[in-house]
DNA sequence: TTAAAAAAGGACAATTTTGTCCGTTATTAT
DNA sequence: ATAATAACGGACAAAATTGTCCTTTTTTAA
């Protein structure tokens, strides 16, 4: 569904955001253990989302990642989604037709758009915020 | 959303099925003409499904590949889907956690599953010869 | 019976995705 | 000021996916 980058940015974005609420800012290194990822791959992803303004990185000694605490429940999933897959999940043809397209459609266009609004939804409608909240009560978990 | 590998399968056992249902077997090359596919690497996703039952193909000189007409309508994408991508896309976490598990789940759990499932069930009820339906009077394309 | 047709299959190649390494830059605490 | 810290960025490497090529096997039609 999600490619492996993707994925990673999700939990990492939702464990800076969960030490962000607590008004900490975490390392990379604490992040990669705590999402259960590759360290040096996950920079990168990080990188982008910086570079796309999802998160704030901080250079130096006591630096880190963080996310604006009025930010959390503004960012929703979409948007880290969008920076590093790109819009081929929100707007791509299931059959991979050069671009879905309702007057020429490919046989499972009807209901391959369906789906697919619905996780374009979900996404949109699922803030940083609402990802945190079973993490610490231990009701979600980013690794296992 | 699906492999290329995926797709191609998809709309090469749709076009098979469209030829079939018209008492036609129905060549590799012709086929990757049709859907505007890889010629070498739709053979390996042919035999691959041949492999499993789902097309069969035939031999020499006015051999190819066909369907069974009683077939058509019983062979579901779920089951091409899965010969050749596998369940990860039914039963896979959105996180990419080892697996999917309720008891301890991510922090999308609830919102994919609905989502997955709503894609399984797609899958599921959607049979060849309801791929093959608006092909024939140009309401639906496999190439464009 | 033979030549041609067409899928099967193995080996290889290109591309994309995933992942690593290491020097550079910015910042902070001492 | 300086040394340590931590992100940045570029080059590289491994793995997976996608795609190609060529020989073999099977079957048909002449
Ligand atoms: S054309 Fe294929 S999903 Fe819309
Ligand atoms: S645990 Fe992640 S989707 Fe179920």
């Amino acid at each position: 569904m999600f490619s492996k980058a993707c994925e990673y940015g999700i939990k990492a974005s939702t464990y800076i955001a969960l030490q962000s609420i607590e008004g900490k800012r975490t390392s990379l290194r604490d992040i990669a253990k705590k999402i259960d990822s590759p360290e040096a791959f996950t920079a990168k992803i990080l990188q982008l989302l910086a570079r796309n303004q999802i998160i704030d990185s901080v250079k130096g000694p006591s630096g880190g990642f963080q996310i604006e605490k009025d930010q959390i429940d503004k960012i929703k999933l979409s948007e880290i989604v969008y920076a590093i897959d790109g819009d081929n999940i929100y707007v791509g043809c299931g059959l991979g037709l050069k671009e879905c397209n309702a007057l020429k459609p490919c046989p499972v266009h009807e209901k391959f758009v369906a789906i697919r609004d619905n996780l374009k939804k979900m996404l949109e409608n699922t803030s940083l915020y609402e990802m945190t909240a079973g993490l610490e009560v231990g009701l979600t978990y980013l690794k296992r």
